[in-house]
DNA sequence: TTACTTCATCCGCCAAACCGGATATATTCC
DNA sequence: GGAATATATCCGGTTTGGCGGATGAAGTAA
């Protein structure tokens, strides 16, 4: 039970819902990515990231300086039943398609590095 | 976003879903048969159930002196995604377990009058 | 009307969570 | 080694949310 609130804790806050809109979008961000993307600081990112990371959501790889979220592939039961519930939702909402026009408009290699 | 964010929040607490898990379990219930099953004061309960209603869970019925809650029948979207995926995983948790077999011992008529 | 019951809301208190600047760690490059 | 970059974590402050006793409103019954 203490499990299940957990997850859905993670969907409750909204900057989340828009990290998770956008890896549904692109396999791999990388903190900086998202930096720029949702325009918010650095230790906020992070903290998302974590939080997220802790809820059994994503996976993190390093390569060299960066590191790269995504979704895991291995999602814990609940997760993977709510991810695609997640993904026709978000679908719908501005902020998210606004997100994702920010982060086309974005190459990783004139943002980070 | 937001109300995506609301209704993933009205989830994030264990006594919400103990609600919900008894709901699905049996039509209607008033306040004082939850207090009874929950084993929580009467202003906390209330407080609960009014969040489900707000987040568009809910329905109440007023009876003489009682207030009936039931989960809506014509739930929004995003409710009637996330209640099969709800159903199936508070099936399996202790907590709502022992909590419909303390509902099953008590009748409406030796709690509440 | 008065007494009683059920329930919603108010209130003060406390714990959890978010925020973002500052600091610490890891890596790369010189 | 030292400087620079990306990221995680720390910290102090603020907001949010839960708690449960107390109060108030609505209904019932005498």
């Amino acid at each position: 039970m203490e499990t299940i609130a957990t997850i859905f804790q993670s969907l409750e806050d909204e900057t989340r819902l828009r990290v998770l809109a956008l890896l549904l979008e692109e396999e791999e961000l990388c903190v900086c990515d998202l930096m720029a993307v949702l325009q918010l600081p650095q230790s906020t990112v992070s903290r998302h990231l974590s939080h997220l990371k802790n809820a059994g959501w994503l996976r993190d790889r390093r390569e060299g300086v960066w590191i790269y979220y995504s979704i895991l592939k291995q999602l814990g039961p609940l997760q993977q039943s709510l991810l695609p519930i997640l993904r026709h939702f978000l679908r719908d909402e501005a902020v998210a398609k606004s997100d994702i026009e920010r982060l086309r408009g974005l190459s990783h290699g004139n943002v980070c590095a």
